[in-house]
DNA sequence: TGGAATATCATGGGTAATTATGGGAGTCAA
DNA sequence: TTGACTCCCATAATTACCCATGATATTCCA
C-alpha cells in the first residue's frame, strides 16, 4: 500500500497555502468587501486573521497573501543572509535588492470583520482603479485584486498568450 | 467521507493510479454530477477529497485533476524561487511565464459531497456547452468532461486522424 | 450451485448551515 | 458634532449535509 508521505527537504512541511479561482464581490458604501470564503479558509490556519496587501509593482492590482506567507519570505530571506555569512544584512537590514524590506513598507494589514470582509485602503483602490466592484484572482501562494473590466482586458490577453505556447494535448 | 472500500475480486488489488475510460453522467437540477466512482478511488489517496478543474485552452470541454498536482506544482514553483533568493518571482510573480499563475486563475475548486458528485460552475458548462448530461474521458494523469454530443464528434474524428496516420506508414 | 442477503453506484430531494451583502448602534478621536 | 471605524444583527440566495431509492453487482451459505 503505497503511503504518500512529505519529501524530505527540510522545508516548511505544511501544504501551500493554495489560492485559486476568481470571484467578484461588490464593494460597499463604507469600502468593505468581502474575502472569498474559499480564500479565507485557506488562511485559515493562521493566527492572524486577516491579509497582508500592496499594490502591484507590476500590473494595475493589489497584491495579497496571508501572514504565513510573509513570515516565509522573512524567514527563507534570513536564513540565506546567515548561510552565506552576512550578518550585517541580517541586522542592519539592508540588503542589494531591498525588494522584501520595500514590500513590507508599502504593505497595509488589513484584518477580517465578523464577517470576513476587509476594508480597501484609498491608496490600494486608487492604484487598481476600484470603485464598487473587485474581482479576486488566485495565483496559488497569493491572490490578486482587481477592477473587474480591468482584469477582464488582462486576463484574456493572459489566456491568449499561455493558448499560443501550447501545441496540441492540453496542459499537462 | 465515503468509505471507500477494496474489492475482493483479485482482479484488480491495487489501487488505480490513472484515469481511464468514459463515462456518461447524468447533471441534475441542482448541477450536480457524479464523477464515476473509478475516478474517485484513483483520488483516493489524496488529502483533499474533490477535483481541480478549468476550461481547457484548446478543446471545448473541462479539464481536471486531482489536488495532489496543483500542490506540487505550487510548492516547487514556490521553492524554486525561494531558494535562488528571487524573491520578485515570488512576490510579483513574473516566472515560467505565468502558467501556473493562470492556470490558478482559471481553475475551480470542486469538491466532492457526501455521494462523489461535484457542482459545475456555470463559467465552466458554459465554456463546454454542458447541460443535463455530461461525458468524462480518461486521459492518464487527468481527465476531461465534455458535453456529450461535442465529445461524440470529437472522438470520431480523433480516431479517424488516428487511423489515417496508421494506415499510412505501416501497422502500428 | 442457485438464490437470498448484502454492497455499491448513480440519482433525487429536503433541510440546515454558510455566504455575500446590507444596515444600525456604539466608540473613539479630532 | 462629524467622520471613520468596529461590533452586532438581518436577510436572500446559495451551498453543504443528510437520507431515500432503484438498478447492478457481489458475497455468502444452505
Amino acid at each position: 500500500m503505497p503511503v504518500r508521505r512529505r519529501k524530505k527537504t527540510g522545508k516548511s512541511d505544511r501544504p501551500v497555502t493554495s489560492f485559486i479561482s476568481t470571484y467578484e464581490n461588490k464593494v460597499d458604501r463604507k469600502g468593505r468587501v468581502s474575502v472569498p470564503a474559499a480564500y479565507r479558509s485557506a488562511l485559515g490556519t493562521e493566527t492572524y486573521q486577516g491579509v497582508i496587501a500592496y499594490p502591484s509593482l507590476i500590473d494595475g492590482a493589489i497584491e495579497a497573501f496571508g501572514r504565513g506567507m510573509l513570515d516565509e519570505l522573512n524567514r527563507r530571506k534570513l536564513d540565506q543572509t546567515l548561510d552565506g555569512g552576512d550578518y550585517t544584512q541580517a541586522l542592519v537590514g539592508r540588503s542589494d535588492d531591498g525588494l522584501v524590506e520595500t514590500i513590507m513598507a508599502i504593505s497595509s494589514e488589513l484584518p477580517f470583520d465578523g464577517e470576513g470582509r476587509i476594508i480597501l485602503p484609498a491608496r490600494l483602490t486608487e492604484h487598481a482603479g476600484i470603485t464598487d466592484r473587485a474581482t479576486f484572482v488566485g495565483r496559488g501562494t497569493r491572490f490578486q485584486i482587481w477592477a473587474p473590466e480591468v482584469y477582464e482586458k488582462h486576463q484574456l490577453a493572459e489566456v491568449e498568450a499561455l493558448r499560443a505556447r501550447l501545441s496540441g494535448g492540453g496542459i499537462q
